[in-house]
DNA sequence: CCTTGACCTAGAGTGCGCTCTAGCATGTGT
DNA sequence: ACACATGCTAGAGCGCACTCTAGGTCAAGG
């Protein structure tokens, strides 16, 4: 199966070494994500502790399973794809960057907790607006307006400006 | 200052009318977004009950600072444009979409709500990594590993085919 | 040996949601 | 009357995160 190919290095993290390793295929059917994302997360230095076998082929082992799995919950939470090559790019050159990597992540979290705020704020008005058209079908006449609520409350939110 | 262009015909909802109405410049200023992309809205159909001065320049009321503060916040949440497009095309529609609005409006909800327990999920993760690392930070020795937790729960949770 | 299938690289293409440019019209302040 | 701000349209361009294609290599099974 596959030759020889134990001295792995470990590459994700633990020390602890002798695990079952496996191809990009395998890969990609555990972790959900397509063969050429995978590649490609690769390219963009998103995944440290790649070895290759014999045939220049990519081997993986199922700490790269837990990797990918943290990469996909970063990804869906709004980390840009630059993000998470600075953490991977941490990760990549050992221990003494555990400080840089707890203050990467705790800045996430504190992006994600907002975020969080946001879309139970947001929540609120779509369930406004949702009593609204209820009691507009049950009474079969227009409720009283919504009022514009908190418009504006932190106010020029995002207004971008032209700099240059 | 504004010639007569008072009969707007209320379009986003109400039937109040006589309400103060100005141009782009005024809107963008005071919702945050960039006339290019208020101007944008309008072109993907996002926008109804938009009228024309003299001069052919837009015209809007503070009807409109509701409706882009809605449609701001279902963006944030996650509506496509063309989500955003149908809601819209029901609004110009008038009363008798109720029915189809409540629908369309509850289905975001509920796809918030998903959404919401996800990134939820992902802060423990990220939770769990933060406090692996202050705790090597604090003793000095890297602490034991952490289980790849619930890896593919839902299993296969995002595998695309190709299909044609 | 030869086929089959998994894998390889390099790079082009895609969909989304804007953002910006060019070139022109309008309207307000002095 | 004229400058300058603000507005207009059509359409090109962009950043992101993939996704797909083309054309090849490699290894195991029959």
């Amino acid at each position: 199966m596959c030759n020889g190919i134990m001295n792995l290095s470990s590459p994700v993290g633990a020390q602890t070494s002798i695990s079952e390793s496996f191809h990009i295929g395998t890969l990609a059917a555990r972790t959900g994500r397509s063969i050429h994302a995978i590649r490609w997360y690769e390219a963009q230095g998103l995944i440290p502790g790649v070895v290759r076998d014999n045939g220049r082929r990519r081997v993986y082992n199922e700490l790269h399973l837990g990797w990918l799995d943290l990469i996909d919950r970063l990804r869906r939470t709004g980390m840009s794809i630059a993000q998470m090559r600075e953490y991977a790019a941490l990760v990549k050159q050992g221990h003494r960057t555990l400080r840089k990597r707890h203050k990467l992540l705790s800045a996430h979290r504190a992006r994600v907790k907002e975020k969080i705020t946001e879309w139970t704020q947001a929540l609120k008005l779509v369930d406004r607006k949702i009593d609204f058209y209820g009691e507009w079908l049950t009474t079969g006449r227009r409720p009283a307006m919504l009022l514009p609520q908190n418009l504006r409350k932190r106010p020029q939110l995002r207004r971008r400006r032209k700099l240059r």
